[in-house]
DNA sequence: GGACGGTATTCTGTAGGCAGTCGACGAAAA
DNA sequence: TTTTCGTCGACTGCCTACAGAATACCGTCC
């Protein structure tokens, strides 16, 4: 029960539990924004969606606030729920504060180090290598977060972790477009942190997990400066549907 | 807009909104454990609670859902909400995860010292002084937490801000019985504290926050092991209404 | 031609209601 | 007496419906 939930997809056990609605739709929001298909922004109208997947207003409601609190999407009472635009420099700060968390981590991890989940991280790694080889984006991406939540999880600190799931959960985001560039060197990255938490190296393994949260972050801010988004509308309108003819 | 949401109270201007339900009822619960009106593990009926409140059940059960995600109460799906029970071990991490953000707050404040902040900082610690002298605990740790909440904002991360903010609430359900303890030395080493941010000396600022921090944390560990709390269920029962006679 | 106020429309916020599900209690069998 | 099964009650999850708020449209007036 400890750390069952910690990995989210590691325990696929238990029981392939039919999810309440709300838990479907909040994946289901989270899947258009990431991919797009919800832009940075946007108005996003209840019923419209409630529409789009089948279900009533109540379980969106419900995703919306959790996203909000999440920091998927913004919520103006009154006015409506608004997919989150991601700023440059909330970008920076994001990347800045998971640095802080996941490199305590990191030094937690080595402090209590165990053989079983240097084992787990080691597997983690090679299929990451694996996923970046056979130039597979997501796999990687996905691998790098899961590897990401063990090393909190280890930590033993659970609050630590949940924190830092969560904040990584935003910056997952942002991370997809960078992740391509970065390539092997990031895993590279990780396997030194494995060795170091394997020793037991405190210093060792915060300075290189520091340095690679930073890596990340430069190499964030580096892209988003060759490709400057288009700036969006500073004050988010109710997008109003045209009207019926008749 | 920046600032204004950060310390809660201390905006009290803007508007007097007349807030959504939602946002009261959110209040209102917390209020309610806090107090100790709801006690930890206690089954929170849905129907119950609105009923009490005045409202219908919806708002409730999202209020339920915001609280659950900033960790006042846990959702069992299909079974409803329980007061989160807290643990020794659960306050210990989540002392440590503030003393982690709050330390590097300290640091970036006292990096972009700002010359208006201190001087808000300095009145806060006044006042702080002044409701310890006299007695008044409640202020004194409303006050605490707006002192540390402005240290927060000052670092000009707003990620950050947010992050201990919330972690800033929930030790503050904490905090009170240990307020009283600590007392005024509390508020010297804040005093040392806005010292070394008016400096701009990081290392310092961090090193007293660091300090500061880790003193709470001695202190309610010590005042938890004098006062054990009766054990909980560890399985959280739905409570029963008794049955209705005839 | 531009500004202003009225109006219509759309959406959110909230309420009430129904079916599914979970747990508890009690009876029957071993 | 202990274990197992059936039944009942209550609560959650979800849907539908209504009232209020906010905004965009449009005609009128200056």
């Amino acid at each position: 029960m400890l750390l069952s939930d910690q990995g989210g997809q590691t325990a696929a056990a238990k029981i392939p539990r039919p999810a309440t609605l709300r838990e479907s739709v909040i994946e289901a929001i989270q899947e258009l924004i990431v991919s797009g298909q919800l832009r940075p922004g946007q108005h996003l109208v209840e019923s419209e969606l409630a529409g789009l997947l089948g279900v009533s207003r109540q379980p969106v409601r419900e995703a919306l606030q959790q996203l909000s609190g999440e920091g998927w999407v913004d919520l103006h009472p009154g006015q409506g729920a608004f997919v989150h635009v991601p700023t440059l420099e909330e970008a920076d700060q994001l990347l800045a504060v998971r640095a802080l968390l996941e490199t305590e981590s990191a030094r937690l991890a080595a402090k209590h180090t165990d053989e079983q989940g240097v084992r787990r991280l080691r597997e983690l790694c090679s299929h990451g290598i694996a996923a970046v080889k056979s130039d597979d984006v997501d796999a990687a991406v996905a691998t790098n977060s899961e590897l990401h939540a063990l090393v909190t999880a280890l930590s033993g600190n659970k609050v630590l972790a949940e924190l830092a799931s969560q904040v990584a959960r935003r910056v997952r985001w942002y991370h997809t477009p960078v992740a391509r560039q970065r390539g092997m060197t990031s895993w590279e990255e990780h396997t030194a942190l494995i060795d170091a938490i394997e020793a037991g190296d405190e210093r060792r393994a915060a300075k290189i997990m520091r340095e690679h949260t930073e890596h990340t972050r430069v190499s964030y801010m580096e892209q988003r400066e060759n490709e400057p988004v288009e700036p969006a509308p500073s004050k988010p309108v109710r997008r109003r549907r045209p009207r019926q003819l008749g």
